[in-house]
DNA sequence: CTTCACGATGACTATATAGTCATTTAAATA
DNA sequence: TATTTAAATGACTATATAGTCATCGTGAAG
């Protein structure tokens, strides 16, 4: 296959996995119908079968386009801060700025669930590598004594869960509150509870 | 219409409810079809729309039998409880608790969700008034100085949070600690955050 | 015992939509 | 330019299932 064929391909997949996101965004999975993605990618409903099996697959190349990127994101923010107070500050910007960046992904993540086997345990999956990140960061802090001792991966997804249900509220209406301000109320409870004394 | 006839009714609405509930917890709204459910519940597929419209009509009364009580019971249980440590306790516990004798219900909550406009948003509503309840029992301990002031809304959302994802991870695989001790553990997070010093 | 009333039944209909494929259109090649 | 090859199209098919309704069975009333 010619590297053009291959552009132009790649192309139509980012067409229409574009489409799709914003689609299943408005709509949910089983609402979101194939003649309203080729409507709105501008192409014909036989064309999406060209470069997708089925609706599933579409659906999870989605997900996993943006489960990859903020994933990978909030990984190499974690890594790129030094002491754990500025990891956690980290993982929850993290999450916040997508969210804010990405928000009908977010939707989908937020909406979306039994539609597939897939997404909430899926979910789980995803966010694990992080949350396991951030776990460790709490038990090497912990051994120094910078921080009370903690059961840290219990601590680490609980962390997550603040985060996750702050950017569920934010996406619920227009929010009064940057990520920054929702994000450093957050480190500031969570330091509260780690820190000696 | 006379009271035999009354019971007789109410009886092949519950009847109706408990299959409903338990295959939409196994199946989700769009793929839980009324076929499984009258079977379920041992009667005509007919027969189910004498006592229901529709099975937007059904799911609704699942969820709204089932979060009637758990919002009544976790009030009741903060009410009960006399300082705002005990109040949280309640709180966790009673959601926790409540998860745990039923399964079927938090399942639909946590797995279902853009199958209907209801739900999520609606999930947040019913919420709200325990959650709201805890805010103004961290707004009286803040005031007299029992703790260190924090924004009381946004501290009882996360804590919030905190019981719903400990909840989530529960469903997910049999789960080797007690609600007592899951419970415990948020308490003992919290309370550190909220305590002077 | 016969008739009536009404709850129960399940085969059937109406509808929505995922996925197909014969045909058309455009691009590449000779 | 003519021919071949591939991509795009959208009307169509197959299927799933919510909801209906003519019929049946049963218990009560007369």
């Amino acid at each position: 296959m010619s590297t053009k064929q291959q552009v132009v391909s790649e192309f139509r997949r980012t067409e229409i996995v574009d489409a799709a996101r914003s689609v299943f965004a408005r709509k949910g999975f089983v609402r979101g119908i194939m003649d309203e993605i080729a409507e709105e990618a501008g192409i014909a409903k036989g064309t999406i079968y060209l470069y997708f099996r089925s609706k599933k697959e579409i659906y999870r190349a989605v997900l996993h386009h943006d489960m990859e990127f903020l994933t990978k994101d909030t990984l190499e923010r974690i890594d790129a801060a030094k002491n754990l107070k500025d990891k956690i500050r980290a993982f929850t910007l993290a999450r916040l700025e997508n969210a804010e960046a990405r928000k009908e992904f977010f939707r989908i993540m937020d909406t979306e669930s039994a539609s597939l086997s897939l997404t909430r345990s899926q979910y789980r999956d995803w966010l694990r590598e992080p949350v396991l990140r951030l776990a460790s960061a709490i038990e090497d802090a912990s051994r120094r004594g910078e921080i009370r001792p903690v059961p840290c991966e219990k601590a680490a997804w609980i962390i997550a869960d603040m985060t996750r249900g702050t950017i569920q509220r934010r996406l619920l209406g227009p929010s009064d509150t940057l990520p920054s301000e929702d994000s450093a109320f957050l480190l500031g409870f969570i330091w509260a509870a780690l820190a000696i004394q």
